[in-house]
DNA sequence: GTGTTTGCAAACTTTTTGCAAACAC
DNA sequence: GTGTTTGCAAAAAGTTTGCAAACAC
């Protein structure tokens, strides 16, 4: 059986402050925002309650060097994080489940999903580097 | 200008230990590896070294919960990934660059590669589980 | 009233870093 | 000899957890 649920202000805070963002923010920037409202609110509480609602599915994350990063989004899609300042975008790829299907048969795990996650630079880190190092861009146009 | 790299014995027997192995192991399964061997290494070294084998393109990395997960093959592949225990395996799915440029398009980010991890169940776990919740795969054959 | 949730603090895991001594070149 | 690398220990970053008080139902 599933374990009984409550409806506490600060799991609908942590809640609110994820529909409330679009840029993937980590659970640190959820504790600061709910932080604003509920000034009493611990890091302790956030977590547990991202964990819940991820649980819940209610909210979904993406694992990626730094750091969880929470999504409002459940449907399954691609993400582009740079690897420069951290930003985390939202790639519209397409997912395709038979994915999944042709993994399972050669891996003999049974999957659930899967996640991409394309690797590089945001265009303002792009610009800085370029700067310095001239354009290196692996894809001609 | 590039830093000088030197060939220590640490570095090599990093190195080694991560060519030895195929079952993606972390910072700390090589660290116990080459401790085997030399006794008196540091956590510190082999996190240094295997952060600079990669830097120098001999190794590659994995990103998943639990931490970083290192790799002999230098070729894009993708990986599985049990929620249950963490086993990690390559995943024989086809790797395209044009996904990478379609996301540079989309996302405006410079794209240097993308990673694909599969997540589910490896099949011991899938066996213990199945003895507890009865079958619930999402592909039929 | 019962059982979940909170805030707090401590602990935990994974990884990085400052420093002086040791080593590669 | 010069500059990189090492071992050590401490610290950092991200996250989890034990506990008593507070709260939802």
């Amino acid at each position: 059986m599933a374990v009984q649920r409550r409806n506490t202000h600060q799991r609908q805070l942590v809640l609110n402050a994820v529909l409330a963002r679009n840029d993937h923010p980590s659970a640190e920037d959820i504790y600061l925002d709910v932080r604003n409202i509920e000034a009493t609110i611990s890091r302790g509480t956030v977590y547990r309650n991202l964990n819940l609602l991820e649980e819940s599915g209610l909210i979904s994350s993406v694992h990626v060097p730094g750091g969880n990063r929470f999504d409002w989004r459940l449907d399954n899609h691609a993400h582009a994080v740079c690897t420069s300042c951290g930003m985390l975008v939202d790639a519209p790829m397409s997912y395709s489940t038979q994915d999944d299907c042709a993994a399972e048969a050669s891996t003999g795990f049974q999957i659930m999903s899967h996640t991409t996650v394309y690797t590089g630079l945001c265009p303002r880190c792009q610009t800085a580097q370029t700067e310095l190092d001239g354009d290196s861009s692996t894809c001609s146009i």
